[in-house]
DNA sequence: TAGGCCATCTGGTCCT
DNA sequence: AGGACCAGATGGCCTA
C-alpha cells in the first residue's frame, strides 16, 4: 500500500545496464522510480528531479540533470582510477600467488587468502588486498631474519673480520618466487653503497652493527642501495580496521 | 538458482 | 561552491 510519503520516497536509482559494462548512453541518465524500503535507505532520499527539500538554488531539471551528470562522471572516472592502481597492484602480485604448495593434501598460494585460488582468473579486489598485506608482512619478517642472520654473521666473523656490507647492498629483498629471495636483482653486481652513513674502515661489532642499522632505518634523506632499505616494523601488527 | 563480484548511481560528509 | 571520498542500493554477469 502505498501513502503519500511513500510515494515521495520514491527515488531515481541506477541499474541502466542494457549495453555494454560501462557503457551508457545519456538517455540512461534520465531516472526511473522506485520505492525506498525500509530504514535502511535513510541515507536517500528524493533525488533528482523530485527532490523538494531545501535545493541550494533553483536549478532547473536540465541543469539537475546536467549536475548529475557531472557528478557521475567524476565518480565513475574516481572508480576506473582506483580499478587502474588495483590493476596495477594484481600485476605485481599475481606472479607470487601462482605457485600453489600442498597443504594437507590441498593446495595453497602461499600468500593467498585460504579459499581463493587464482585459477586463472582474475585476482579478486579483496584477494588482491589481502594478498598485498600477506605479502608485505612475509617481506618483512624476510627482512628482519636477514637482519638477524647478518649479526650472527658479523659476530662469526670476529672483530677484524669483514663486514659483509654487500648483504645489505641490494635493499628490498629480491622474490624469485614464494619461499624464495634473492639479496639483489640477478642482472646487478653487487657492490659497497657509497653512503655516508656507511661505517668506513671498521669492523663493526654487533652493537655497532645494531646501532649502525637502526640509525639507518630512521635516516630519511639518502637514496642508496642501503638506505632505501625501508623500515618494517610490525610489531604485533594492529589487524582492526576503522569502520 | 544462489552467491560472489563488479560497475554504476546517488546522497551525505568533509575538505580546500 | 566544487571536488574527493564514502557507503548504500541496485542490477548485470559469471560460476558452482
Amino acid at each position: 500500500m502505498f501513502s503519500l510519503y511513500t510515494f515521495f520516497r520514491m527515488q531515481a536509482v541506477p541499474g541502466f545496464r542494457c549495453r555494454e559494462r560501462g557503457e551508457r548512453s545519456s538517455h540512461q541518465l534520465v531516472p526511473r522510480m522506485v520505492r525506498v524500503t525500509g530504514p535502511g535507505s535513510s541515507a536517500v532520499g528524493l533525488q533528482g528531479p523530485l527532490r523538494a527539500s531545501k535545493p541550494p538554488r533553483e536549478l532547473s531539471v536540465e541543469e539537475q540533470h546536467e549536475l548529475r551528470r557531472k557528478i557521475n562522471s567524476r565518480e565513475r572516472k574516481r572508480m576506473q582510477d582506483l580499478n587502474v592502481a588495483m590493476d596495477s597492484l594484481r600485476e605485481v602480485m599475481v606472479p607470487y600467488s601462482s605457485s600453489p604448495t600442498s597443504v594437507g593434501g590441498a593446495l595453497q598460494h602461499p600468500y593467498l587468502p585460504p579459499g581463493a585460488s587464482p585459477t586463472g582468473r582474475r585476482l579478486s579486489k579483496i584477494s588482491t588486498l589481502v594478498l598485498a598485506r600477506n605479502y608485505i608482512l612475509i617481506l618483512g619478517s624476510s627482512l628482519q631474519e636477514m637482519r638477524r642472520l647478518l649479526g650472527e654473521v658479523s659476530i662469526g666473523m670476529g672483530v677484524g673480520g669483514t663486514v659483509p656490507r654487500l648483504l645489505l647492498a641490494g635493499g628490498w629483498p629480491f622474490l624469485t618466487g614464494p619461499g624464495q629471495f634473492l639479496l639483489t636483482p640477478p642482472e646487478q653486481q653487487l657492490g659497497v653503497a657509497k653512503c655516508p652513513l656507511l661505517p668506513q674502515n671498521t669492523s663493526p661489532a654487533q652493537e655497532e652493527l645494531s646501532v649502525w642499522l637502526s640509525s639507518i632505518s630512521e635516516s630519511p634523506g639518502c637514496q642508496c642501495g642501503v638506505c632505501r632499505t625501508p623500515r618494517v616494523l610490525h610489531v604485533n601488527p594492529a589487524t582492526h580496521f576503522p569502520k
